[in-house]
DNA sequence: AATGAATGAGGATTCATTCAT
DNA sequence: AATGAATGAATCCTCATTCAT
């Protein structure tokens, strides 16, 4: 009787919108703990503490303590499929568009730093964790950057070298410098804003003198 | 009583090399652990286990169960001090030096695979471990290859960038193949022993076309 | 959302009271063992057990096994808070009274005796017990004695002797006593109810024939 | 052949001597660290430590952990049988020689305090050692003290008491006080030589004043 | 939907005892 | 007779998960 579409669908909207607020609250939460003192280490007492909520909450919004680690894969996958679209103009400078591209890479990392950190360690020893990440998000950006490099050599601006294993060594250096700068490297953290330009200088230039 | 050294020295000796022996031998079976499913995912009686040996043994060797990936480290630093040495011949043609100095970095981390598999997991979220990771593997290396990149820019057989973060760059580059590899990409892994010459091209002639 | 005291307080307090009766059962269960066997013959297991509890839910009363113990003394010294302050009337009789004081002592005890035994075997080889018990339950214990002692000495119903020793000749007695009994000794058993009137005769009339 | 009785009962004689002296070396050490943490607290590596052995060789000595307890036993019962007997001069003064006898048994207290300490704690919760510290050490005493008192009362030099009633309170007074002092009491403590007066004075005279 | 007490399986560690050398 | 490494049962404690309120 009361069912009237035009107020229920909102409330349930209303309720959805609480839903995902609470769950991203406990992801926030869980993230900033596991990306600082690991999976393992952190507790589920202390993720419902520092979300403000009670433990047993923690089990209407996650299956288990796992599902929060799946979680915040996808949220990083979301955010990671919402950054990789508006990248390219093939027209650009080669090098330019490379320094660009290493520029977003690195707005990307910082932007999702604490989750991907959450995450790196467990991916290291959790197969099926990591199988699902590299399907997710390791081998699309890196299809992505495969085609883009394929581009590239077409219309001649970069020489040609097999576009697979070029790909790699480029996201290899990118997790590579990511990594060294979680495990704390003082230069690396100090000069995190110049890398993408040494780096386009490095690859196109070489370090051949002229 | 008669403190015959000829008797009596061998005697401690043997001691010594069957307490080392044990030490390797429950050392490696935690590795291989480590590496496989992590270490919080193992148990002590996993290790005992998969070393032939009882629980309690463990503890005869290792002070507890954190003090077996700190044993691990030391193995690892005990490795890398063995291979670092013999590495260069300033004569050498500089891109040439580059190729080897690669694979000698890859062979070390072929030969040493799992003890960092076993280790890396675990950095990324203990952080005395990482600590001395950093300053007694990390730190070491980078210094290493500094000075010689040092040496080659003086005579001028690479152009001048800062060696710093050069040096970073590169060992964040080798770190970064190693967990793509880790990680399981295929083509990383089927690729493996081509990419050393592979990263010299890139890095010494640069992408842009000739 | 509506703080009604009315509503919330009651909740709150109900709760407490749940806590204490919990806190309580667990104690007595573990008083009751420890007693019987000693602190270190009794396994948490075996506490759960006749506190009818997990032995996870131990944990949610107290930090650890040693904190039970610490818990029967805190709930030793509220007795013995209770039982002190309703003892004298100075006009008494001395020999009345002291008798009195012996009785209302012994009555303690042996309200009391399953907590006492699960204490002093282990206030004997653990120095922090030991001098928690000795200054919350001993100390006050003699100088109220003492006070005691001196108001009758003042009003000459007693020889002048110091009474600092002479509180604690006391208090020994009545350890003494209730050691031997814990001992079992058959014939301190069988003339428990006695003791006091002969401790008194022997204590004001002396042994000496008339 | 060589089996010359003049010559082989002192070997074996000197092999007594020796696993005797390796016996009390090893009692000792554990007497003291069982008065000092007490049994549960003690290991077996302690005690091997403290006795300059081996852990192995405790066990050709000793049938087990317990047994070392039961040997202190042994050994206490040994101290007293050799301390009682030369006590008493009928003829003496009533209260002389009920100082004499608090005296006497305070020294043996004194000497023996480690062994004392370090049964006194597991006697009360283990009943088996209970037992046997009641009827070899504690019975013999009191008996003793009765019959002592029995012929002071025969020949009327104290009054008519319920002779094992009396006993068991003086017994009682006596490990009060001991027990006092390991407590920690520090009025006992400094006192501790002027107590035997102290008790005999309140016991003969009492308290009324004269 | 939220709470948090209760649960109990699981795990690291200790330690008395054994036994090969 | 002495040694001390090896053993593994026993124990305390933690923590993810459940469920009654």
């Amino acid at each position: 009787m009361f069912n009237d579409p035009s107020t229920e669908k909102p409330a349930i909207a209303r309720r959805e919108r609480r839903f995902a607020a609470r769950w991203q609250q406990i992801l926030k939460a869980a993230a900033r703990l596991f990306a600082d003192k690991g999976f393992h280490r952190t507790t589920t007492r202390e993720i419902a503490e520092a979300a403000s909520v009670s433990e047993g909450t923690l089990y209407n919004y996650f299956k288990n303590k796992d599902d929060i680690l799946y979680g915040i894969l996808t949220q990083l996958v979301e955010a990671q499929s919402q950054t990789n679209q508006p990248t390219i103009s093939v027209s650009m400078d080669a090098s330019q568009f490379f320094t660009d591209y290493l520029n977003q890479r690195k707005k990307h990392f910082d932007k999702n730093s604490i989750m991907m950190q959450a995450l790196i360690s467990e991916i290291l020893s959790n197969s099926e964790l990591r199988e699902q990440y590299y399907s997710q998000l390791v081998e699309p950006s890196i299809h992505m950057m495969e085609s883009l490099l394929r581009v590239r050599m077409a219309i001649g601006q970069i020489r040609e070298i097999d576009a697979a294993q070029l790909s790699r060594v480029f996201y290899g250096l990118l997790m590579g410098l990511f990594l060294l700068k979680a495990i704390g490297d003082p230069v690396i953290d100090s000069h995190w804003d110049e890398l993408s330009e040494l780096t386009t200088s490095i690859v196109f230039d070489g370090l051949t003198p002229t």
